[in-house]
DNA sequence: CGTTATTGTGGAATGACATTCCATTTATGT
DNA sequence: ACATAAATGGAATGTCATTCCACAATAACG
């Protein structure tokens, strides 16, 4: 389908998988995972729902390309920074800051491993981890640790923000909820979920999320102790 | 609703909370995640959708509650190691084999934050960060990058079976064609990821999730080399 | 310039789903 | 026995992704 080899657009304001794309990322912006609809998106485009399947095969396939278009445009545009530590760093926050922004990137990146958008990342991170002179046996684990922390921290506090929106609870309220909540647990069954209960409330999650990384770094440069030159 | 306060069961095999969760369990383990409707399970209970509607609030509450029963009973059975680091790895492979087996698992843990589930594994392993000695203020971004590590990578793990498994490939066959779809990426493009390519083809994501949680410990030990008395 | 394939469109139809409603049935307290 | 509350189960509702198909616009060819 949509095999065109040397033409032109058929028609001036036709469809095309761009442009449904482009309206499911708005779609999925506003309202949110469960307001991509193929209702919504022909309403929005003003056809039917059988004219976006020519274009498109299914509703997944929807979302991972639309996964892929802002995954795309996040890491080509994150700046180079001077060491591959701080490149590492700036990466992981841009892609916690778009997850942050498109909640439903999160969970559109678990579906479909080993493609795209995964890939894209992937090769950032583990051409930063080269740099930084990490044995080839060990790059794996390295990336691998790194993306993991990367997509798992950002994807949970992605849906923290949209389950405290969907309650329609704003961060503060949201964090208070449930720091009381640890606080009233049993000490003696649950003495470190209230020890921590109180820094819950005003913690900032981008600075932990990097407190992460940064740990996750210094392991990775321990055993050599190569961290810094 | 369902307040039985001083009353025995109303009916000898009427229906309850704890009936409907194991059912569910029995389903989403058989069927998977899609396979857990409120028309598979009235009929596996022998009854109609109406009657599980009074025990259970709804879907999501009914995932919850199959999901906590699973976790709190891996956590409990996790045997406990001799130092904090053994014990820790032991919690970490027990989350990951369970997530393994009931991949449902790991899609409901994130929809309920700062309740039931989540709570135990952080206190779990909190308890054992506090054992390491490391100061209080570090605590929590501790926990937190270990917590965030072995939920993503389990989830991420879980999901490519699943993936596997419904395209009919076995972990063999996907590897290979993961492994493949990379070796033939653009060379300028993706050095890194064609470099690792060949590694995924045989390599056991048991370990590999190990691995990262040893780097994750050693970031944590780091700073004050204290990983070991 | 007209005819015919091909490529695209949009609306109606299908079947699965979660959830709600409500007329009944069952147990318990009086 | 009888009243009341707890439970039940099946039918009804409305939304969803997806498929089907009659039709329109374009290109390809004579």
């Amino acid at each position: 389908m949509a095999k065109r080899a040397h033409s032109v657009q058929r028609r001036e304001e036709s469809l095309s998988r761009e442009r449904i794309v482009e309206a499911s990322i708005q779609l999925l912006d506003s309202s949110g995972e469960e307001g991509l609809t193929f209702r919504a998106l022909s309403e929005r485009l003003s056809t039917g729902p059988g004219a976006i399947y020519w274009h498109i095969a299914n509703k997944s396939d929807l979302l991972t390309a639309a996964c892929d278009a802002v995954v795309a445009r996040t890491i080509n545009e994150t700046i180079v920074a001077r060491t591959p530590e701080a490149t590492i760093r700036a990466v992981a926050l841009g892609l916690f800051d778009v997850i942050d922004e498109h909640p439903w990137v999160g969970s559109a990146l678990t579906s479909v491993p080993g493609l795209s958008p995964i890939v894209r990342i992937l090769e950032r991170i583990g051409q930063q981890i080269r740099a930084l002179g990490v044995p080839e046996e060990q790059q794996w684990a390295a990336v691998g640790a790194l993306m993991a922390y990367i997509l798992g921290v950002s994807r949970q506090n992605a849906a923290n923000g949209q389950l405290a929106r969907t309650r329609g609870l704003d961060r503060a309220d949201f964090l208070d909820a449930v720091s009381t909540a640890w606080s009233q647990l049993d000490p003696k069954e649950y003495p470190f979920a209230r020890s921590v209960a109180g820094k819950i409330r005003d913690h900032d999650d981008r600075v932990d999320f990097l407190a992460g990384i940064d740990l996750i770094l210094r392991g990775i440069g321990s055993p050599r102790r190569r961290l810094r030159p």
